[in-house]
DNA sequence: TCGCAATACTTGATAGTGTCAAGTCGTGGC
DNA sequence: GCCACGACTTGACACTATCAAGTATTGCGA
């Protein structure tokens, strides 16, 4: 149960954005709730960017995790709506990841090739399943579109569920997830035709 | 040419948004640049928030114009591409602004009556584009599923092109444009069945 | 057991930030 | 003439990231 400084702090961080954004986020304030001095955290990440790093490296290996896993093969429509149920669960359920994840201005990713791997996984992870919902006979240029829409869609309703105005139009769970569920089912019609 | 004060300090404040990023915007630097004290600026936003709910407010505006607009109404398909292009383009062309309209955090629109109209009206002007396209047939409940999975299409789209990994995925504009219009292309052939 | 180097912090100082609270200065209207 | 008001300045405060230097403690090789 003896949480390190480093835990501690990237806990409290993630806390932080996933309640207000990363916008104001203090480091010395997390030292200060912490119960240490102000300089405590910046020994473990040098920098305030690399604490939104981190953040975004933990974040894409959940990702893969929550999106990847056993998906019974039944029909390509299936996958379709998994995938964007998945998604957009995964950004609800890990905000304070979520909303840094994508924040290029934020994690320039490209400076750490461990968390720009764990980027690329992430998308290969996507391109995978998509794959697997296209069917073999697909060429490299149909997959690349057809991940490109699965991608955006998720995305899209990910973002704008968290963010944006969605939020306020769909209050109650049940209705999020049927919501969800239907656009990805219209989607994946179109997206069935190879 | 004469530009007022405030107009000065609003289109630098969206230009360094669209170059950095929202986070790291200081008022005293575009004061500074404008030539005049740290508080003047500060006379005509009277918050930091303000300014961001301003350029959200412009955005929502020009958004609205963007979106719609004389289509030829040839077949659904073609709306429906269209819009995506259309959304994509405003995206690019309008990083500042666009940056900040979906940013719940920094610009809550809902305190400022002004810009939650605009931010309602441009989505009626998107809900209106796929009336359209879906028919008249449709019902309410349809029609909100469309929408949602048309909007959740084309912002994936725009804001991994703005500031995720699709932007260096996609060099060349002639190939973002492509691959939107495939996309659009291939989702529209989901959308169409009522 | 001594020393020593690395680790995990603390303390202090600097420059930059938003924001409150007072000025100043010119212009239009009575 | 004056006076009120808008546009701006000046000064101060609390807060922030970050640099630089100090101090414990701990593990380890001689």
């Amino acid at each position: 149960m003896t949480q390190t400084l480093r835990e501690k702090v990237l806990k409290a961080a993630v806390k932080y954005v996933a309640e207000n954004g990363p916008d104001g986020l203090s480091f010395r304030q997390i030292a200060a709730d912490a119960g240490v001095s102000h300089q405590a955290p910046y020994h473990h990440f040098g920098d305030r960017s690399a604490i939104f790093n981190e953040i975004a490296l933990e974040g894409f290996k959940k990702f893969s995790e929550a999106i990847s896993g056993p998906a019974r093969v039944d029909e390509d429509r299936e996958i379709c709506v998994r995938l964007c149920e998945r998604y957009v669960d995964f950004a609800i359920a890990n905000k304070g990841h979520f909303r840094v994840m994508f924040r290029a201005d934020l994690c320039q990713i490209g400076e750490s090739p461990e968390t720009q791997k764990a980027a690329d996984d992430a998308f290969d992870t996507l391109l995978d399943a998509v794959s697997e919902m296209v069917g073999d006979s697909a060429s490299i240029d149909q997959i690349r579109v057809q991940a490109t829409a699965m991608w955006s869609l998720a995305h899209g309703l990910a973002t704008l569920i968290i963010d944006g105005p969605l939020e306020k139009k769909i209050g109650k769970v049940s209705d999020r997830r049927a919501l969800v569920r239907s656009v990805a089912q219209r989607a994946a019609e179109g997206f069935r035709r190879g």
